[in-house]
DNA sequence: TCTGGGGTCCTAGGACCC
DNA sequence: TCTGGGGTCCTAGGACCC
């Protein structure tokens, strides 16, 4: 199954304020920012005055000027989020958080303690709708690209089962685009070359998919004839593999100088949020968007893993200086911490050591510089192999 | 197509190693 | 320096997802 919020931000908002249900209700970006968009919109907002996510908000002001705009507040989007993750793994311990508002169950192996996957997905339901007050779509299939599919068939709060039987019929005539995998620039490519539903995809060779897309391609044909033998994964989203922030700034910015101060503020987020997640990174990527929408990343690979806002930062500066001009100018600023590893206990305490090392090594400097190379010496020396240094 | 901000995965060439 | 064959790492870029 793929259980898929319903406009999952705005309903939160609802969920936590009652003053907000039927109501339209827009997530939105901050409106004094020159490119705020929408990033949820309630039923109320979508329905009735055509607001859709990713609208400008100036553009969804327009169209209601009467809804509540509310800033979005991420801390509470990842609460309720695991609110339901507890609840799908009441039913499964296979369950894979895809997204903030989406997850992948498979329960093929609990239909005899629970039911039907239809029954399942009722008590599913309703259980998310009455402890959480969010609504959710929940698709079903026999894998998981064919459950994603039906989850999107209709909306919102409904039970959508697919069979690979009703696929060709169900599925066939779709648009190209809204196969999982068929994203914009693919989209536009096959629409050139006269492939405009699914069905047709399904009909291409697979060897002029392959050709043009490689893995991907061979992926894409498989996808359109129902074919996905992935897993349902629980521990994807457990392992995260880069952090990064990237703002776009309320002007252009030009030149060292004024782009210094944005690298600090981002080094300073994305450092954070690897210690926070108990992470160090060994890779520090710039990215830069000039004012003609140009975008450039540069990246390199540190002397050593760190969470440290100074080397983040330092790193940023350094690339920032090696690939761009003086008087560069930038509309959006980007940093990001990768290649990623998780601080285990036995490493914590090699830091831990690493810190009394230093300190040890500090000291003895200070006293030597006092009072003489041999003043102080590792008890090493003084056995007769160290007797050498020890004079 | 882009809007903004957070991610993942794949590919490919070059450097370098044995 | 090149010979052959196998491999890894680094970097950039492209595509996708929500």
């Amino acid at each position: 199954m793929l259980c898929d919020m319903n406009s999952f931000f705005a309903s939160v908002h609802q969920a936590m304020d009652p003053g907000l249900r039927g109501k339209p209700v827009i997530v939105g970006g901050d409106p004094a920012k020159r490119t705020g968009i929408v990033l949820a919109a309630s039923y109320e907002a979508k329905k009735q005055y055509g607001i859709k996510t990713g609208m400008i908000v100036t553009e969804a002001r327009a169209l209601c000027p009467h809804a509540v705009f509310v800033s979005p507040s991420h801390r509470d989007y990842a609460a309720f989020s695991s609110r339901i993750n507890n609840i799908l793994r009441d039913f499964s311990d296979l369950v894979e958080p895809f997204s903030i508002d989406e997850s992948f169950v498979d329960v093929t192996g609990c239909l005899k303690l629970f039911g039907s996957p239809l029954e399942i997905a009722r008590r599913i339901q309703s259980r998310i709708n009455e402890e959480v007050g969010v609504g959710v779509n929940i698709g079903i299939g026999p894998s998981k690209l064919v459950a994603k599919m039906a989850a999107e068939m209709e909306k919102p709060n409904k039970i959508i089962a697919l069979t690979l039987e009703d696929w060709p019929h169900k599925v066939w005539p779709l648009p190209v685009k809204e196969l999982f995998g068929v994203g914009s620039r693919i989209g536009r490519w096959l629409n050139q070359i006269g492939v405009k539903t699914i069905g047709d995809l399904a009909a291409l060779p697979v060897d002029l998919l392959k050709k043009r897309y490689g893995l991907v391609g061979e992926i894409l044909h498989y996808s359109a004839h129902g074919i996905d033998y992935s897993p349902v994964n629980p521990g994807s989203l457990d392992v995260i593999k880069s952090v990064g922030n990237q703002v776009t700034l309320p002007r252009d910015y030009r030149g060292y100088d004024q782009i210094k101060v944005v690298i600090v503020e981002l080094a300073e987020e994305v450092a954070q949020r690897a210690r926070k997640a108990g992470c160090l990174g060994n890779r520090v990527s710039l990215t830069i968007r000039d004012p003609n929408l140009f975008t450039e990343t540069h990246s390199r690979v540190l002397p050593a893993y760190t969470d440290i806002t100074r080397e983040v930062y330092e790193m940023g500066m350094f690339l920032l200086k090696k690939y761009w001009d003086k008087d560069v100018k930038a509309r959006l600023v980007g940093l990001t911490l990768s290649g990623l590893v998780r601080i285990q206990e036995r490493q914590m305490d090699l830091l831990s050591q690493r810190e009394k090392q230093e300190k040890i090594d500090r000291a003895t400097d200070l006293i030597r510089s006092r009072w003489g190379q041999h003043s102080i010496k590792r008890a090493v020396s003084l056995t007769d192999c160290g007797v050498y240094y020890g004079r």
